[in-house]
DNA sequence: CATATTGTTCAGTTTATCTGAACTCTCAAC
DNA sequence: GTTGAGAGTTCAGATAAACTGAACAATATG
């Protein structure tokens, strides 16, 4: 006769505990916005589901019965955890709990938008907030795979399409030359050090030295722009760095020309058709402020160097 | 949009966290005996209810996101308190748990019946057993208000239709006078110190002492049997009360007369159509058992005393 | 005794939830 | 490629649950 699992629902659970606190069922029905018909056939419902008598009956009346106490305790905890997870959910609709994923490559991490996402975390302690910071490529199938709720990456040359992409930044690469080895024509650039093949920036540098008529013999490579300082530093080749990156406190490069050789786009990347995230939505807006910031006071045109 | 609160169902919450457990969902949904179509449909609007995603979305396909983890947690939580909530009803159903309030007169207490509730009290530790000692006609209303699942009374005089009586005991009761006033003539009988108005025992010694032509001047009452039986000692007047009760150990009474003045039926009283209770069932099979055994082994007719 | 209050019961309607079938996607095999 | 199996969704229709409104029964209250 029961099935082998109890199916309540919550809508009973309150009638049973307005009933107990009510002095009268009519009260209520009405607390509940109901009609006294729906609350005294939901309780008969609910007796008849539980399989124990819930309320004694002298005459046409019915009281709760003592000996439902357990079930008037567990119809409470019920509630009172359905409650609770109710002002979660108006929490997580609101941006101000749940989970959110944030990929970041090492720039845009240690750069001028590592703050932002500090600050998020301080003002929404209650979002538990994930940085990852990886390479680009890596970043893009971890928001494709759904790993990921957003993450700051370079453009994808061919953008791939179910990636939705809002460009935030767009960043200065310089080219660098081994000590006391002044840049001539493009033709006699290199040999190169430089990111790996499946790096997007690799692939754009590599698509502007073949436009600037220059080699890209590679010898070294390295996702980290420290070590690729390091070896044009100590001779091994050329490299094309974010100025940020290669002039940076330690041991900076000098530019092998004064001009940035080309610029990358950096990128806000989210899947397309992903579930609405108040949380992510709210952090994207802090990076694209702080980017117009960061752009503001400068003459158009130009960029200033990320510090 | 929501209503003000959420209206949850247990078996949307199995969904979840069947899918959870599950490698596939078609997978879940076997282990839960519904059709594919009902996971998918019951958990969308699942997820509609609590506002939140709880699925990525990757083409047509559903994973759990992390981000539901409260939620999935919520569900097992309420899953396992529903689970010991259908253990409880099966127990109550079995009358092995519950609430037990039972009335007694303190003949049936102190007497053979009293071993009978303390056993069941041993045998069904999970059932909450309450026993009060009061007159029959206390104890009779509160059956009829449900204070009182079953009592062990006196027979009610004019029975009120709405308890359902079930013959116990017949319980005999002796003449005794004041020390060295010897049983005349019914008429010669008295002034007698009884119990008070109220009283069920009182209405039926009256009765039978106008069937014998005594008079019945009462002039001191106590619902204490010990009381009457001091009472008389100091020879305030005549009584008449159940033998086991007036001939116990310390101070005994001497019956004025060998034969048992009158006997009063001691029935089981519970209401009519009160919820079935299986423990209350139970007691009262043991307290007729009792009865019976104390019956069976003396000649029809007579009945043992009281021990 | 009339009358208001309270709660139940009964039709009828609305709403949820299920099944079954058609359909979309993905993945892997040929 | 293309073809087919597996997984999941969507849709229409059936079934069951829950609600409303009205009629009714039982209790208080004047």
């Amino acid at each position: 006769m029961a099935p082998a699992v109890l199916h309540l629902n919550t809508q009973q659970l309150e009638y049973l505990v307005a009933v107990a606190d009510a002095s009268t069922w009519a009260e209520a029905a009405a607390s509940l916005g109901v009609t006294q018909s729906a609350l005294s056939q939901g309780l008969s419902q609910l007796e008849r589901r539980i399989g124990v008598p819930l309320f004694d009956r002298t005459g046409r009346r019915r009281v709760l019965h003592p000996g439902a106490g357990p079930v008037l305790r567990y119809a409470r905890r019920v509630l009172g955890e359905t409650h609770d997870l109710a002002r979660w959910a108006r929490a997580v609709g609101a941006g101000e709990a749940g989970q959110l994923r944030v990929g970041m490559i090492d720039l845009a991490a240690v750069g001028p938008f590592g703050p932002i996402v500090q600050r998020f975390r301080r003002e929404r302690p209650n979002v538990e907030l994930h940085l990852a910071v990886a390479p680009s490529a890596v970043l893009g199938e971890q928001v494709l795979a759904g790993e990921l709720s957003l993450a700051v990456i370079v453009e994808p040359s061919p953008n791939r399409g179910d990636l939705d992409l809002l460009p935030l930044w767009r960043d200065d690469l310089g080219l660098y030359a081994p000590e006391g080895q002044p840049a001539g024509p493009p033709a006699t650039w290199g040999p190169w050090v430089t990111f790996p093949a499946t790096s997007h920036t690799r692939r754009l540098i590599g698509r502007r030295l073949a436009e600037a008529g220059a080699g890209f013999e590679v010898v070294a490579e390295s996702h980290q722009p420290e070590v690729l300082r390091s070896m044009v530093a100590l001779g091994l080749g050329w490299t094309v760095l974010p100025v940020a990156q290669a002039e940076a406190a330690p041991n900076p490069l000098r530019r092998a020309q004064p001009e940035p050789l080309m610029s990358r786009q950096l990128v806000v990347a989210r899947r397309f058709g992903a579930a609405p995230d108040a949380a992510a939505d709210t952090l994207v807006g802090h990076l694209l402020e702080r980017a117009a910031e960061l752009r503001g006071p400068t003459p158009e045109g130009r960029h200033p160097v990320l510090p």
